[in-house]
DNA sequence: AATATTCCCGTTTTT
DNA sequence: CGGGAATATT
């Protein structure tokens, strides 16, 4: 057992050590957290417990995945449950199904069909989506149940008037996934907290079977995570909590960071280790990320430091044009290879996937390889989507939002109209779609479309075969009885046709079925559900890797990129809506201290935004961080040629305009004191959108504007 | 009913 | 700019 301490510092070797009790390890970036962790699991299971007695939660299966496979190496991981909250679930809601009530064969609704529902909640409600849209119903619901709070629950809780509205659409929301049964991720998350809150002895069960439990990434658990972790440990306390304060970034989506700030409250007697050793970055860079990090209030202080060499300095390069930050990244790429580093050393962070496009292009120009780790790419194409379909009607009958996307996909001659009438139908005689299909039920009614829907019947009943097959042979089963492969077969067969695409889920579900031979298709799906691309960022393939700094959470690479750190995207900022200052600096903290040997800051002074190209300004962090040791690199500003007006064309632009920006404070003699929302400069004129204090909006060009700037500290605090 | 076209909207980050 | 929905066309 000695080969699991031998090569580990002091507060490492503390906290893999550590047994019985609650345990906080506060493991700052680059601290060996993963190693700490993965040398605790498999000591404990050598020592005090056996493996299957031991539960590791991560945030993401790659973090699961990654986590097995060095417990593996270690030779223990037989047996030890190693998933994310909402596998471990899920699993849950399977094996429990009847005290949740609900279906063994449920099914995981994503993102895109939980809309579809919302949407038709919505319409159902008659109410004017006016003042909300689909997209805002969803987060209220989704924080609602991140909080523990069910339909009933929400209605309850809320006074205004339009959440009331919110409260009546959850409702019906919610009445229409039962009858599904059908479960969103929050779903996963809320039902496991509420159950085991009541079932006192459904958690000794899990205690008895879990006597050690290890959570990882604890800041971004949210209020459910959190119930979830409290109540399987509750008698032994043999939780074990890892994270960091400074690295939470997931706020917006109901993650509270007080979880882990307040553990040595719920847990007294906490032990808590600081692993501050960073043995991943240059003195330099963690000194930098150090720096700006220091600047936040939430949070425990650590003392981060590094036997790592001093290193370059970190770059702030600042460009006129995004194309010009893209190309001499891409030329600094192409120097760094002909040095010899690797592609795949080197990443590119961003914060909003679009960024990702400029990138791409220029990367692709320069014959640059390059891969973009995208959240649910492949499992969100169409033609994924459209065969999943299938099975999952196959296994759940109730799943009627996959139901209407099967049946007429491929094109069945049964159009929008006439499934309406299908559905109208059924519900009239009180039946599901499913079963008024294939019991043979009178269709007659449906009038011309009758013939068509029968067919389709008579597919479904042959397909039922299906059910019992693996999942591979199932899907090759519904592939070609369906009609989807000869549909998709037309559609050709280049590199990314969908045809190509679902041989490769077909070899994904070949894979798994070797992986889990004793695996039903249910569990298939369930897995299909749970996964996103980012977890599939390969580094065997020598190439460039593009995530956003969300994505870059726990991964490391020699030279990093950050692009685009200017004000209003490096911290975020929407119109009405206020991001979280800190939560944002932690954000390009983390990205800052993914780097090991190189990192790069950057700007562009015009970029485009929602297609339209604006004027930038450098991000408030960037004041933040040490001119020491830092060295910055400015381009020439040539404001582009189309956007010089014309002389003749009367009308004059503010002598500073170069710093004005989306963001921008202004004086107007008559409205006072505003902000810009958006400012735009055509081929002729300079378009401004902006929002007094006092309430107005007004949209100018600002050459005939009598607009000044001001500063922030002469208007002091403006929310 | 299927396909082509236009238009309009939103637009962070992800399990 | 790009996707989805509403609208026009075959």
């Amino acid at each position: 057992m000695d080969h699991l301490l031998a090569d580990l510092s002091e507060p490492q070797r503390e906290a893999v050590t550590h047994t019985d009790g609650p345990l906080l390890i506060l493991a700052g970036p680059g601290s060996g957290k993963t190693r700490v962790v993965t040398r605790r699991a498999a000591y404990l299971a050598s020592t005090v417990a056996r493996p299957y007695e031991i539960l590791a939660i991560t945030f993401t299966n790659k973090a699961a995945g990654e986590m097995r496979e060095r417990i593996g190496s270690l030779g223990l991981a037989e047996g030890m449950t190693v998933c994310t909250f909402h596998a471990f679930c899920a699993k849950l809601l399977r094996v429990y199904h009847e005290r949740f009530d609900i279906s063994r064969n449920f099914t995981i609704y994503d993102t895109d069909d939980r809309r579809k529902v919302i949407k038709d909640a919505i319409e159902r409600c008659h109410l004017s989506s006016e003042n909300w849209t689909p997209a805002t119903v969803e987060r209220h619901i989704s924080l609602a149940k991140n909080e523990l709070l069910d339909a009933a629950g929400f209605e309850g809780s809320v006074s205004d008037w339009r959440l009331r509205e919110v409260a009546r659409i959850y409702q019906e929301y919610e009445r229409q996934m039962t009858e599904m049964a059908a479960l969103d991720f929050d779903d996963l998350l809320m039902l496991v907290a509420k159950l085991l809150d009541r079932d006192a002895e459904l958690c000794d069960e899990l205690e008895c079977r879990y006597r050690y439990v290890l959570i990882d990434e604890y800041q971004d658990t949210n209020l459910a995570q959190y119930r979830i972790a409290r109540l399987i440990s509750q008698r032994r306390k043999n939780l074990c909590a890892t994270g960091d304060p400074d690295q939470s970034i997931y706020g917006w989506r109901g993650a509270n960071i007080e979880n882990i700030l307040n553990f040595e409250r719920d847990y007294p007697k906490a032990r808590v280790v600081r692993l501050e050793q960073n043995y991943r970055s240059t003195k330099r860079i963690l000194a930098v990320a150090d720096n700006l990090i220091v600047g936040n209030q939430r949070r425990k202080e650590k003392a981060l430091w590094t036997a790592n060499e001093e290193g370059v300095p970190v770059h702030v390069a600042e460009f006129d044009q995004a194309d010009d930050e893209a190309e001499t990244i891409a030329r600094s790429i192409v120097q760094h290879v002909e040095n010899g580093d690797r592609y795949s050393e080197v990443a590119i962070f961003y914060r909003v996937n679009s960024l990702s496009r400029v990138l791409e292009e220029t990367l692709f120009k320069a014959g640059i390889p390059y891969q973009v780790a995208r959240g649910v790419e492949f499992y969100n194409r169409k033609e994924i989507k459209d065969v999943l379909a299938y099975l999952r009607v196959l296994v759940n009958p109730a799943d009627e939002v996959a139901l209407r996307r099967m049946i007429n996909t491929p094109p069945r001659g049964i159009g929008a109209t006439s499934i309406e009438r299908l559905e109208e139908l059924c519900r009239a005689s009180g039946r599901r779609v499913f079963d008024a299909l294939t019991n043979g039920s009178d269709l007659s009614s449906l009038g011309r479309s009758a013939g068509k829907v029968s067919e389709f019947a008579a597919l479904l009943r042959q397909l039922g075969e299906a059910v019992k097959m693996p999942a591979p042979d199932a899907l090759r089963f519904v592939l070609s009885h369906s009609g989807l492969r000869a549909m998709y077969a037309r559609e050709g067969d280049d590199e990314d046709a969908p045809i190509h695409n679902l041989d490769e889920l077909v070899n994904a579900a070949t894979e798994f079925q070797n992986e889990f031979p004793d695996s039903t298709i249910v569990d298939w799906l369930e897995f299909t559900a749970l996964v996103s691309d980012v977890d599939s960022v390969d580094k065997e393939t020598d190439r460039v890797t593009l995530m956003t700094l969300h994505a870059a959470k726990g991964l490391e690479f020699p030279v990093v990129f950050i692009i685009g750190v200017e004000d209003g995207l490096i911290p975020f900022r929407r119109e009405e809506h206020v991001s979280d200052m800190e939560e944002e600096r932690r954000l390009l903290f983390v990205g800052m201290t993914r780097a090991k040997r190189e990192l790069t800051l950057s700007l562009a002074h015009w970029r485009m935004r929602q297609g339209a190209t604006m004027r930038t300004l450098r991000s408030p962090f960037l004041d933040e961080i040490p001119q020491d040791g830092v060295e910055w690199a400015e381009v020439e500003d040539e404001a582009p040629v189309s956007s010089r007006p014309a002389r003749s064309g009367g009308g004059r632009l503010p002598p500073d305009i170069d710093q004005w920006s989306s963001g921008t404070l202004v004086r107007h003699p008559v409205y006072g004191i505003g902000q810009i929302l958006t400012l735009f400069r055509g081929a002729r004129r300079t378009h401004v959108d902006v929002q007094f204090q006092r309430g107005q909006r007004m949209q100018w060009v600002l050459e005939f504007a009598e607009l000044e700037r001001v500063d922030y500290d002469e208007v002091g605090d403006t929310g």
